[in-house]
RNA sequence: GCCGGCGUAGCUCAGUCGGUAGAGCAACGGUUUCGUAAACCGUAGGUCGGGGGUUCGAUUCCCUUCGCCGGCUCCA
């Protein structure tokens, strides 16, 4: 038998018969790999290891510890799932079962709804198969056979899916009852699963088509070991603790209320503080960079809408409009003709230019009931928003600085992670978007250079632009990993055109000026939201609706206790007196549910020493301190805008 | 909007195989005056999400509607 040439990842290279497996490859370097191997990369492709190689190839063989090796293990946990619900449930008919993120999912198409405590029947079934070692069996179907035996077996969705997807001999794999159309690879057995958890039912339709088959979605994780399975667990019930709509209920910061309808939000006192807080540094940062403080009106004649064309492409997302007078009015969506009109009200100079107006504006889009989420997606919601009115020549600068300012939003709210997109147009799709060649190459150019230039890593995402303009997109990374898309750069070639704006040149001559729309929070109330979940409802002391707690021992010392917390008042601290006739240490209790950053108990010493016993949320009682001494250390913190201290 | 689950006191939840509901915390009144995460006693509080139907009788069963939760889809 002839030999095949193999080349393993180190750049050595080994003879072995022709039709070796990556299993007998796997073997041959050692028992430990070979107990380890998961499946193989056969010349780029990944395979099983029982797949024959029959030519000179690199190899490399897939472990748990590639990352491709956790992605085939979820897959392969998704076929077993499969198999158990065949097992208990032979009327489910499947649909997809992928790897996802953070594990995988199974659609299957069922009368019945599964119910929690099917997940827990699913779970020991899927152990019995663990138990049983059942090989991941590759089997090959010529594409007429194999539509047969499926349809003799009543899978309705995967017969749909062969014949759309399916080689003329297309491959399957058998899991005990379960055949599934798949292009593999799988790992070699059952009894290669080693931690896996059902995590929840929910509803989904056939191809993501909401017209199309309603399906139910097993979702389920998969690690290698009891520990990873554990970790993620726990950062699930972690990331519960932190859900920002229960935080902003016992913290007493918004609300959403029936009466009023869904997706409208209340900002209670608290929030409120937080919010006055954000918005006041932002209007500094804004001023000292030279952009203009502007206000539009919140409903404007649809005419104008008309105009931007927004009543046409984004009429799915407007609230209806309104009867005024024989006229129609409209609840804005965006502020860019509000800005817009600012801009045309008189002839512009190119000394003028760049020319940013800003606005808090306050828009109101319809989402589809049943997507709305807490702070996180409403229907109503403020944007800190911009647009930036300039000559091409100006346009790379100010780019910059929109980037440079939204890193200074991540650093001064406490974040230190982020990933950047760079959104382009397809080049293969011309005609679908506004502007010239020109003007896009000019846009893209300027955002991709800009990002170099600053040594900012980013992803590209060519065919990803909207069809106005291309943009930057930047994510911030919270406390606990989960990313989250907060601003925005994107160019507008379609405005500017639309409403014809002009500015006159330094030759005398009218030119369209370039328009930049920028929002860094993206929405104050998502960036609330994504706030409280970051730091877990425990805000820095600048941003905390009340930075000290202070609490009187006894009535005895109330009067004491009303002179510290005058005293600190007077240098703009939020204190709250609790002079409430409750024990010491329930007071403390409750201070610290609010997750109030200081707690100052005064006594007897304190009054006579006019100090404050100091007691921080984190670590607890910090002995005691000069009342002065506090007070210019909490302002200090405060100017600051510290997030740790 | 679609699929599934769920709406009981301000909050967290129990309960009723159909006979108009109960706890803890919070609130209020009183007692207690306290040194770093919950003092004690008492009072009040609910047309059991809204509407309709079945029934002698509905919080419970059925229909419908609103809302919430998990997804799908979409997005700041």
């Amino acid at each position: 038998m002839p030999n095949v040439r193999i080349t393993l990842p180190d750049g050595t290279a080994r003879e072995f018969p022709e039709g070796v497996s990556g299993r007998e490859v796997a073997q041959a370097i050692g028992p430990r790999l070979a107990a380890e191997a998961l499946a193989a990369r056969v010349d780029g492709r990944l395979v099983d290891l029982s797949t024959p190689i029959e030519t000179d190839a690199p190899v490399q063989i897939i472990t748990p510890s590639s990352p491709e090796g956790l992605e085939i293990y979820r897959h392969s946990s998704a076929h077993l799932l499969a198999a158990a619900v065949l097992e208990l449930f032979p009327d489910a008919h499947p649909g997809v079962g992928p790897p996802t993120d953070t594990g995988f999912f199974y659609d299957f198409y069922r009368e019945k709804p599964f119910t929690e405590d099917d997940l827990a029947k699913l779970e020991t079934k899927m152990q019995e198969l663990v138990q049983a070692d059942l090989p991941y069996e590759r089997v090959y179907f010529p594409k007429g056979e194999g539509l047969r035996l499926f349809q003799q077996k009543g899978e309705f969705l995967k017969c749909q899916l062969i014949e759309e997807k399916a080689e003329p001999v297309f491959s399957a794999y058998r899991t005990g009852k379960f055949l599934d159309f798949c292009r593999g690879p799988h790992i070699p057995s059952t009894g290669r699963v080693k931690a896996f958890k059902l995590l929840s039912v929910a509803g989904a339709h056939w191809k993501g088509d909401e017209h199309s088959y309603p399906l139910q979605r097993i979702y389920g994780t998969a690690f290698f070991s009891k520990k990873d399975l554990d970790e993620f667990l726990a950062k699930i019930e972690e990331a519960k603790k932190r859900d920002h709509r229960r935080l902003g209920k016992e913290l007493d910061l918004f609300s959403i209320q029936d009466e009023a309808g869904p997706g409208l939000i209340f900002w209670h006192p608290k929030g409120g503080i937080i919010r006055k807080e954000i918005e006041d540094w932002l209007r500094t940062e804004l001023q000292e960079r030279g952009y203009d403080l502007v206000f539009t009106p919140h409903a404007m004649r649809l005419h104008l809408w008309e105009i931007s064309g927004h009543a046409n492409f984004y009429r799915e997302n407007m609230f209806g409009p309104m009867e005024v007078e024989n006229d129609k009015y409209q609840l804005k969506p965006m502020n860019c003709p509000g800005h817009i009109l600012i801009y045309k009200s008189h002839t512009r100079s190119y000394r003028e230019l760049p020319l940013r107006l800003a606005e808090l504006g306050t828009v109101y889009r319809y989402e589809r009931s049943g997507v709305m989420h807490g702070l996180l997606r409403v229907r109503g919601f403020t944007q800190d928003d911009a647009h930036i009115f300039s000559m091409p020549d100006q346009v790379e600068r100010e780019v910059q600085d929109c980037i440079e300012f939204a890193f200074l939003v991540l650093k001064t709210f406490g974040f230190d992670r982020y990933e950047v997109e760079l959104s382009t147009r397809d080049p293969r799709n011309p005609e679908q978007y506004a502007g010239t060649i020109e003007e896009w190459e000019l846009a893209e150019g300027a955002l991709k250079k800009t990002l170099e230039r600053m040594n900012i890593p980013f992803k590209a995402m060519p065919g990803e632009a909207v069809f106005y303009g291309p943009k930057i997109d930047l994510k911030l990374v919270d406390a606990i990993g989960r990313p989250w898309q907060l601003t925005t750069v994107q160019f507008d070639f379609n405005l500017p055109r639309r409403f014809g704006l002009e500015y006159v040149g330094s030759d005398g001559r009218l030119h369209t000026p370039v328009m930049v729309h920028r929002a860094l929070f993206g929405s104050i109330e998502r960036f609330f939201g994504v706030l409280i979940e970051h730091y877990a409802g425990a805000f820095p002391l600048w941003l905390s609706p009340v930075q000290a707690a202070i609490l009187p021992i006894s009535e005895k010392h109330l009067g004491y206790a009303r002179q510290v917390a005058e005293e600190l008042r007077a240098a703009k601290l939020r204190v709250h007196l609790d002079d409430r006739n409750e024990k010491l240490n329930a007071r403390i209790r409750d201070a610290q549910l609010q997750k109030i950053p200081f707690m100052l108990v005064v006594g007897d010493r304190e009054a006579q020493s006019k100090t404050v016993s100091v007691r921080r949320r984190d670590t607890g009682d910090a002995g005691a301190k000069r009342l002065d001494e506090f007070k210019g250390w909490a302002r200090e913190l405060i100017d600051s805008r510290a997030t740790k201290w």
